[in-house]
DNA sequence: ATAGTTTGTTATTAAATTGTTAACAGATTA
DNA sequence: TAATCTGTTAACAATTTAATAACAAACTAT
C-alpha cells in the first residue's frame, strides 16, 4: 500500500496537538482526518475505515479508552492499529489501554520526529503482519510459520524446529540449489560449527516424514526440492 | 574486482560501532565510509554506489529497514548487497528486512571475525552472481546455475560438478576457443595438477550426454562449443 | 608415407560425497 | 523422576564422481 493511500484519524480536544500532529504527518504523505472527542471519532472511524487511530486518553464526552473500546467493536475496523496520546507515561492508562484493544501509545509532549517514525514503524507493521500471516504454499504443500506446521496433501505434519526451518528453507526458492555452507549459515547460524552429517540426517528425516520426491541432491553441490 | 576496489557503507547512530567494524574491514582492505542515520546512508549510497552496504536497524530519523527500502528503489544500487545488523538472531526469515530487500543479516553483538568472514562470503556471491545472473542460453540449450541443470531441448539433464562447471565454461562464450591450461585454470583451479587425459574424459562425457555436435576440438589449442 | 604428437576411448581404481542407522546427551514434558 | 523428544555425532555402507592407465585413433609435419 502506497503512503497517499495510507488513512491516518487523529483524535484530541486540543486543536494545537492535532494541528502540529496533523501537520507532520500529512507531510510524510498520509492522508489525516481529524476528530475532537471520542463520539466524533467513533462516527469518523466507521465512516473512512483509517488504518491507524490516534486517541488522546483524556478528552471531554467520551474518553479516549471507551472511544477505543467501542472502535475495537466494529467488525471492520478489526485491522485497524490504535495508539494512544497519553501524558503520563508509565502509569494505570497504559495498562487500561492495553486493555482496551490498543496496539501502542505515544507519550506526551510530542517530539514530531519520533512520533513520525513511531507511525511508520506502526504502519509497517500493519504490513508485515499481512504478510506472515498468510501461508507459504509450494506444489501442494501448505507451510505455516506461525504454527510451525505443515499440510502436505490435506495431511498435517508437524516438524522439529531444525527440520522446519530447514525445509522451510529450500521452500523458499524451490528449484534453487542450497549449498551445504549457505544451509548451515541460514539454519544453524554462521558461528554454530556442526559436524558432516548434520545436514544429510535432518534432510533424511525430512524424506521420512514427507515423500522422498521432492528432495534432490546435488552431488558435490547440495540439495534442493523441486515440484 | 580487487578488494581494494571494494567499496562498503556502513550505518550506525552508535559511533564505537562504525569504529571498530569500520577499523576491522578496512584492515581486510576494503574501502569504507560511513553514515548515522538512513537519511545519510542513502545519500552516501547514491554517491558512492558502494557494493556493500551494512545497515544497522535501529537509527534515529530513519530506521534501517525503511533506508533499505529507499535504497532498493535506485536504479544504480539494485545489485548492491544490503544486510542488516540486528540484535534478533534467533529465525531469520522473520527478520523484517528481507521483505524490505535486505539479502542477509549480521546479529549484533558483533564479533569480528564473523563479521569479517560474513562481508568475504557475501562478497563472494556478488562475485558469483555477476558470473551467473539467472539463466545463460545458447543454442536451445539453457543453463541455470542456481539450480544446476541444463535444458537441451526441453530435456532436463543433471550434470556433476566438474562436468557442468567445464561445460558452463565453455556456454560462457560460445566460439571461444579455450585452451587446457584455462580449462585447468578455471574448472580445477591453478594449483591442482591432474593427468593429462582429465579433461579430455570430461569431454567425452559431455558428448555423451549432451550429443556430440556442438562440442569441437581445436587441435594443438584446446576445445570450444558452437551451435 | 611415417614418425611423432595430440586426442579419443574404455575399463579400472581411487577419492569424495552422501545415506543410514544407532547411540547418546540435553531439553522438554508429563 | 521418568518418559519423550530433539539435535548431534560416530561409524560404516552405498553411491557417485573424478582421475588414471593403457591403448587406439586421428592428425601434423616432414
Amino acid at each position: 500500500m502506497k503512503k497517499k493511500d495510507i488513512k491516518i484519524l487523529l483524535v484530541d480536544d486540543e486543536k494545537d496537538i492535532l494541528e502540529i500532529v496533523g501537520y507532520n504527518l500529512s507531510q510524510e504523505g498520509y492522508q489525516i482526518s481529524t476528530a475532537s472527542n471520542g463520539r466524533e471519532a467513533i462516527a469518523k472511524a466507521k465512516k473512512e475505515l483509517p488504518q491507524l487511530i490516534i486517541l488522546d486518553v483524556m478528552m471531554p464526552e467520551m474518553d479516549g479508552i471507551e472511544a477505543c473500546e467501542n472502535i475495537r467493536k466494529i467488525p471492520e475496523l478489526q485491522d485497524t492499529i490504535i495508539t494512544f496520546l497519553t501524558a503520563r507515561s508509565e502509569d494505570y492508562s497504559q495498562v487500561a489501554g492495553f486493555d482496551a484493544g490498543a496496539d501502542d501509545y505515544i507519550a506526551k509532549p510530542i517530539k514530531p520526529k519520533v512520533l513520525v517514525s513511531k507511525v511508520k514503524a506502526l504502519l509497517r507493521r500493519l504490513k508485515d503482519d499481512s504478510k506472515s500471516s498468510s501461508t507459504l504454499t509450494v506444489g501442494n504443500i501448505e507451510i505455516n510459520r506461525e504454527e510451525y506446521k505443515i499440510i502436505n496433501n490435506g495431511k498435517e505434519i508437524i516438524l522439529p524446529r531444525k527440520e522446519f526451518e530447514l525445509f522451510y528453507l529450500l521452500a523458499t526458492k524451490p528449484g534453487k540449489v542450497f549449498t551445504r555452507e549457505e544451509i548451515l549459515d541460514k539454519v544453524w547460524g554462521n558461528e554454530v560449527v556442526v559436524g558432516g552429517r548434520t545436514i544429510d540426517v535432518h534432510i533424511r528425516k525430512l524424506r521420512e516424514k514427507m515423500g522422498d520426491d521432492f528432495f534432490k541432491t546435488i552431488k558435490g553441490v547440495g540439495y534442493k526440492i523441486e515440484f
